[in-house]
DNA sequence: CGTGTAAGGAATTCTGACACG
DNA sequence: CGTGTAAGGAATTCTGACACG
């Protein structure tokens, strides 16, 4: 599940967010999808899985640095 | 490992195909990628398995009908 | 039969910015 | 801080067709 392998629409289905929320995300380091040679992002099921965990944990009122520290999540 | 989730591009690198080949297969009936509400193909690693085997199979000298039938690969 | 390619269009994604609170 | 949105451009994919053998 390491592979990265989907697209932005594919992984908003997945989570249910949006491509915003999901590239917000990248910017504050808490995920780090692959790029192709034309620049397109490429996500792995465990980034998926990461996502919602990061949404889950802003939704307890957590901040995006707070996630970082922690590292696991 | 059957969810449908990935593009094009991603299939073509994991398979190492073109992509005229990979449509070829589903107009033979052989593969069924999802469709995107906007018409786009997402195929799953089952998929790539099985592309990965049809080739094989064409190279060993069958012919599409025939891997249709036998329907396994 | 299986695959290559040029052609034109449509869907998808990208970045940087302004906005809100 | 986390997210929405309009803007313009670039990358990706789609289909139907002509070609070859």
């Amino acid at each position: 599940m390491e592979k990265k392998v989907m697209s932005m629409g594919t992984v908003r289905e997945l989570t249910g967010l949006t491509a915003r929320q999901i590239r917000y995300y990248e910017q504050r380091q808490l995920i780090f999808p692959l790029r192709t040679p034309g620049g397109m992002r490429r996500y792995s099921f465990s980034d998926v899985e990461r996502i919602k965990t990061i949404h889950q944990k802003l939704q307890d009122g957590f901040q995006t640095v707070e996630l970082r520290k922690m590292g696991q999540l």
